[in-house]
DNA sequence: GGAACTGTACCGGCTGGACGGTATAGTGGA
DNA sequence: TCCACTATACCGTCCAGCCGGTACAGTTCC
């Protein structure tokens, strides 16, 4: 038996995802969505009535996939903080990929995308921060992640970013 | 005498800033700017001649900010990385505004837009290079900044960061 | 068992409004 | 008289959302 294949709802929220990482929330169109998912517009629709209604999907799925992440960050082998910084450059996953879409529409004022992001990155938090056991430290490597972040998703990232923040990390005792 | 007051040119741009920065893309037409300006539509397109025109008048004003922001944190008196560091939350400054406004476009595939980025951040990188003479603390800091910067601009930030940031560095001897 | 009906999943055409851009006539100040 | 605009009227395109329809798998009732 082949892997049971991706429900079409699912499919649309991939799309809508991947346009608004590849061109922006400008290109985003319900068209353009229903186009990259190999739907119809009207097929679209039949899933989420509205473009508002795609974000409330896109959005939970989101919760979701971070919950999960929050888990595999304080059970990972090479240490919350290896983990962590490990998956804040972009590595085309599923989830980096909903974090980035979720970027772009907090930029367009929508609260329910800033306050999404903003538990996301509470749970990392609280994971980081009662494993290092240091408050400072803790918010100085989140924003180190966020940085790495910020840097892959505007194309400005660093070949060697990452080996350079672990010889500083290593200084303090933090890897 | 009153300070000279804006010309037309600039406060069109201002808006163009504005729009993108507090509204997203999305928001910032021709229509939304002309009226932010308090310029009819016509004189808009006076000055420039479609949207692709002043996306350019932009990024020229921006690339203008930031070879005098870079010059003044090699000069700062509190030196480059403390500079550096205040600088890189919003406080609410026209290059501040100039810079994110940048990252919005940017993120429309606008490739004009991430060169300018690109290269601001070279800037910057080549002063805290020189300063502290240490190419991997140097780019740790650098993701620092961009780290505050991000969540800055996403609504994610953290009151009292940029002391736990200092707080780490000073154990760095980077401060 | 089969006709009548229901619910689910989708197609594709349409409309009204917004948007980028053009055009043009007019105005106030240097 | 030019420059720097304002005001208004358009045009073609794009977009969100709506609607009528289709296909088809189940269910109900006789």
């Amino acid at each position: 038996m082949p892997p049971a294949e991706r429900s079409t709802r699912d499919r649309v929220l991939d799309a809508f995802e991947t346009l608004l990482v590849t061109q922006g929330s400008r290109a985003a169109t319900l068209d353009a969505v229903a186009a990259q998912a190999e739907v119809s517009k009207g097929g679209l629709l039949y899933h989420f009535h509205s473009k508002d209604e795609l974000v409330d999907g896109m959005l939970t799925r989101l919760r979701e996939q971070g919950a999960r992440d929050a888990a595999a960050m304080s059970e990972a082998p090479e240490g919350p903080v290896g983990y962590y910084l490990e998956t804040s450059v972009d590595s085309g996953s599923d989830f980096d990929r909903a974090l980035i879409a979720a970027g772009r529409i907090a930029q367009e004022n929508d609260t329910r995308a800033s306050n999404a992001l903003a538990d996301l990155r509470e749970g990392w938090f609280v994971v980081l921060r009662e494993h290092l056991g240091d408050e400072s430290l803790a918010r100085t490597i989140q924003l180190i992640g966020d940085g790495l972040y910020f840097d892959d998703t505007t194309g400005l990232a660093e070949k060697n970013a990452l080996q350079h923040v672990r010889d500083v990390l290593q200084r303090l005792g933090a890897l």
